[in-house]
Order: structure tokens, then sequence, then C-alpha cells
DNA sequence: CTCTTGTTTCAGTATCTTCTGAAACCGTCG
DNA sequence: CGACGGTTTCAGAAGATACTGAAACAAGAG
């Protein structure tokens, strides 16, 4: 089998990809699935993800679960065989809308829920009669709304993004453009 | 020293801060600095940094170092005293376009060389015969331009908004947000 | 029910990242 | 110049994370 260009392009994707996901927090084994369904013309099953990466079963099994989990692969059924086949959301901006959502559920909601419960723990011990740590608290107070301010919009942003199709994302970009120049 | 809520507030966020940080693909240290600074009333030295993390010289050093690249935080000099002492950009909105160009800058642009690269070298190799490996690549080579594009574009918009000040990204949402509903 | 095929779990292991502590370095002051 | 205060580097240690392989588990077919 000669070595055709498109192997070893895609070996090279799935490769690089995978390091991107590491420097990005999600496990390089995740992130090299994702590639190798993203770029598969047709479903493959476990036993190809294994023989394609050259992992063990349970690998597979725990990174594809966690893929399902964040949407970003579905579960192809076929008539001929019982097994259970695995397909990537191709379409980049439906990708794209996918990783904000979760990103946003999982990570940023915490945290905004954390700062508001810091904002609430500053009062509520009784205060200490030194007025420059009354000062500091206060300062401190202010940062906090701040930035539970500020990640509130990105959640809303997320949400708005999260509803709008491709199209209309397009032209929010274009429009966005306009706004700023 | 009765145990203020400001000062336990202030822990509990600088740790939540860093774990934040470490599914971010950022160390947990680096973040909960970045934390620690930004939740500061004045500018603190980098032993201020060791003793409020329990830290050593080396690690608050590098991470300093690393922030101060990443352009979060800024040094200080005073008259009284020859050290340097580091302060946070403690604006929300300037700190998220600082986080957002660099991301862009250190992550996403090389991976759009990569891909260019990917794409180049599925026609460099001899073609294969084989029909529907021709029809493979040609899906493949598809799939990469969808993403580069992608890619290319969150680039603009990236660029965009860096542009952009504080005023004009608020004004942006709430376009946004007419063009999608 | 039992066999077959396929999936999930998990304890232990390997790998990779981050951190420490000490030593090297640098610049300024006397 | 030498001493001092401060900063950076780095090899090895500690700690976190991801991976393996084997065993348990499920579900459909005979």
């Amino acid at each position: 089998m000669s070595p055709s260009g498109y192997r070893e392009s895609r070996e090279l994707f799935v490769r690089r990809w995978g390091e991107m996901g590491a420097t990005w927090g999600i496990s390089r084994t995740m992130a090299e699935i994702h590639a190798l369904l993203f770029t598969a013309t047709e479903p493959l099953c476990t036993d190809d993800i294994m023989a394609a990466l050259n992992i063990s079963r349970g690998n597979a099994s725990m990174n594809v679960r966690e893929l399902l989990n964040w949407g970003l692969i579905h579960r192809v059924h076929t008539r001929e065989d019982r097994r259970i086949y695995f397909q990537a959301e191709c379409d980049v901006w439906e990708m794209f809308r996918t990783i904000s959502r979760e990103r946003q559920r999982r990570e940023v909601e915490p945290i905004i829920e954390t700062i508001e419960r810091c904002r609430l723990m500053v009062d509520a011990q009784p205060r200490t009669h030194d007025a420059d740590e009354r000062r500091r608290a206060q300062i401190y107070t202010k940062r906090l709304e701040e930035m539970r301010d500020f990640l509130h919009m990105t959640n809303s942003a997320s949400a708005l993004l999260a509803r709008a199709g491709k199209g209309n994302l397009r032209r929010a970009l274009k429009l966005l453009s306009k706004a700023i120049r």
C-alpha cells in the first residue's frame, strides 16, 4: 500500500488536534478520537478507533462516552451489525455552539456561584473594626461583582449564540464588525 | 486575629480560581497568583506571593513571568524599595481581551497552519488509483477547509474585539442580541 | 438457560506536569 | 572590586492524570 498523502495527512491532523486538545484541558486521546471521527467519511465503531489510534478498549470506551456527553459525537446503529457506530458532528458552526454551550455550563456557571458565595462571605462574618481592612474588603467586593457581572454577560452571549442558527452567526459577526469599527 | 469574612472569602476565591484555571489548561499556581493579584488592593512582590500561596521561590518566579508574558499582570516600581512589585489588570473587559488575543495567537494560529499543511499534503503525494479513496480524500479536504475557514473567522472576530473598547463591546453585544432573536 | 458478542468498570501502572530547594546569575551600592 | 539584595534556572522529587488489561456486566440469539 503506497503512502498516500491522504492517509498521512489525516494522521498528522489527528495527532496535532490531540496536542491542541491537551493544551486546552481536554485529554489528548479524547481530542484524537474527535479528530478521527471528524475526518471520517463513515461512522466508526470502538474497534476501529482502537486500531486507528492504538489504544486500549477501556481508554477508547471512556473517551467515547465523554464525547457523547459533550454532544460532539453521536451513536449510529446499522442494520447489518449489532455494534454501535459513532459519528462526529461535522458542521463546524454546530460544533462551536456545542463546545461553547458546554464549557459555559461546566466551567463558567460554577465559578459564578463561587463568586457569589465569596461575596456573601465578606459580610457574613462580624466586621473587623480595622478601617483599613474594611476599605480593602470593599474594593475586593467590588472586583468580585465586576467579575460576576462579566461572566453573566458571557453566559447570556453564549446562550444567544446557541439559539442562533449558522446563518445568523455569520450575520451577527458582520454586524459586530460594523459596530466596532 | 479574628477570622474575618474578607480574608476567608478571598482565600476561597483564590483556590477556586486556581482549580478553574487547571481545567482550562493553565497551571493551578499561575491561576492562583492571578486571582491573588486580581483581588489585591495594592501591588505585591514575589515574597508576598510566596507567603500567601505557600509556594517556592522558583515556582512563584516562573509563574509570575508567564503571567507577565500573557500581559495579565504588570511590573510596578516603588521609590522606597528596590523590589519589583506586581499588579494585575483589574478591568475585566481588558482582561478578557488580553486572554482571547493571546489564546488566538498561541493556540489557534498554529492549528490553522497545521490544517493548511495537511490540506496540501493530500495532493502532494501521487494520487491513488482507488476511486473510493479518492472520494474520501475529497471529503476530508472539504472538512479541513471548512475548519480552516471557521478558525480564520474566529481570528478576525478576536482581532476585532481586541481593537474595540469596553463601551463598544457592550454595544456590540446588544446589537448581537437583536440580530439573533 | 447458556452462549456469544459487545460494552463498561476499575485497580494498578505508566506517563507527563508541576513544584521544590539550592545554586547560579545579575546589577547596584559602598 | 566585593558584598548584598534580588531574580532566574534547573535537576530531581512529588503529585496529578491518563492508560492498560482483565474481569464484570448486559443483552440478544439459539
